[in-house]
DNA sequence: TCAAAAGTGTTTATCTTACACCCATGG
DNA sequence: CCATGGGTGTAAGATAAACACTTTTGA
């Protein structure tokens, strides 16, 4: 009885290209020599062991930073999967024991979402899959079931707290808040009743910018303001 | 490096007794010889080490299992607490390495909230303590911050999901609920308002009992009926 | 002038909230 | 007969849902 698995993190990172919702994966092959890559792809959430004497949300922090030399992204700890049998696949297995060169039985992994507003200037772009949420391939370990249950808990979250916004650009339409909306929700949503409630958030804000270059009435572009929000969020309370 | 805290659960059992909202609390002296005990009482949750092959859940169901007898009851986990200073309180160390008989530097524990009916008739009764939850006393580890976060995701499961009834006897009237729900919330309820809505959840069936030797009006038995519950939940999602 | 998306109001049904009195029982 | 909680209805306001046309632009 020796009672201490191995904790890691695993992160779902969402992101939202115009059109479609995304999960970035990568290739265990990368970076291998061509000839010890397998053929089929070998995909998997970005993750880490949590070190000694971090936090599990530094771990988090940290596999994001490595990967997107971002920080201050939106990052949530939603659930842990920790059964005996996740590393049954012996390639999991035997990988996860060749890269940490430790002796590894059991590993309870710790499961983060984080949403990031895709830029083609991302320093991970080319090395990294944005691969469409509702089309997963095979993947490591459980990580298809941390997926799916990762975007469960942010489709409930995006009728709780503003998170839409950090899958966006700074400024937006509403246009592309809507089918932002209707894809994580995966339904259709009357546009004027959808502007109605935009209106009763109060919180986004028109910009003296509009559309340019488009073959149709240009949009107006508009922010998320954060103070407003937590005013009306504090007026609620009291 | 050496990559592997130690794995636990932890259990916040919440129970009712018709006034207050509890949780319940185990003593690490209990047991001791007299002279061994700590002058001040020494409060903890119930939890355990998560035994190798073992799943994180079944070791939650475990803990409730053997400390109340009870198996089937409602629990869900909630949050993982792992930061590396879980540990710094000196004391809390040295019982969990005399109890574990294992040299441990970090504990990641995984917290589980959990609802059941208070019977006197409970295996545990007498051998631990039902503290109300809004006056809790200093408590091991950080285990008062796991009650208080375990106690914000009951109260927005409240809203989500039918779990009052897994604090309540199977028969039980409306002023039970509504006293129940006062507390869980922390607010009042209008009885009337509150009536309605009852009917229009429509899951909540009177049954052919009324209290008896009451100084007043007896008032309806009610059971939760599960199988009307599942019904709505399906037509819901048609 | 056409195609494409932007933007705008009204009506109806439903839900929420506030509010006050009589009833049945045991002591 | 009194104290205690049980149980009931209505009206006003807020919210949600359905629904169609005009505007601005680039091609």
């Amino acid at each position: 009885m020796q009672l201490n698995p191995h904790v890691s993190v695993d992160c779902v990172i969402f992101g939202f290209d115009g059109m479609n919702l995304k999960v970035l994966l990568i290739d265990r092959n990368m970076g291998l020599p061509p000839k010890l890559q397998k053929a089929p792809k070998s995909l998997k959430l970005p993750g880490s062991m949590v070190y000694d004497d971090e936090d599990i949300d530094t771990a988090a922090v940290r596999v994001l930073k490595e990967l997107t030399g971002l920080e201050n992204i939106y990052l949530q700890q939603f659930h842990v999967f920790g059964s005996p049998d996740r590393l049954k696949n012996k390639a999991d297995l035997k990988w996860l024991q060749s890269t940490t060169k430790m002796k590894i039985n059991r590993v309870v992994t710790i499961a983060y979402y984080s949403l990031i507003k895709l830029h083609k200037s991302l320093p991970c772009e080319g090395k990294v899959l944005w691969n469409d949420v509702l089309n997963l391939p095979n993947l490591a370990f459980d990580h298809k079931e941390i997926i799916q249950k990762g975007l469960d808990v942010l489709r409930r979250e995006l009728h709780n707290e503003p998170i839409a916004f950090e899958l966006l650009p700074k400024k937006f339409t509403i246009r592309q808040l809507h089918i932002l909306y209707e894809i994580i929700l995966d339904t259709n949503l009357d546009s004027r009743n959808f502007r109605k409630s935009i209106n009763k958030w109060g919180y986004l804000v028109a910009l003296n910018e509009k559309e340019k270059n488009v073959a149709h009435k240009p949009a107006q572009y508009f922010k998320f303001d954060k103070r407003i929000y937590h005013q009306k969020q504090q007026e609620y309370i009291d």
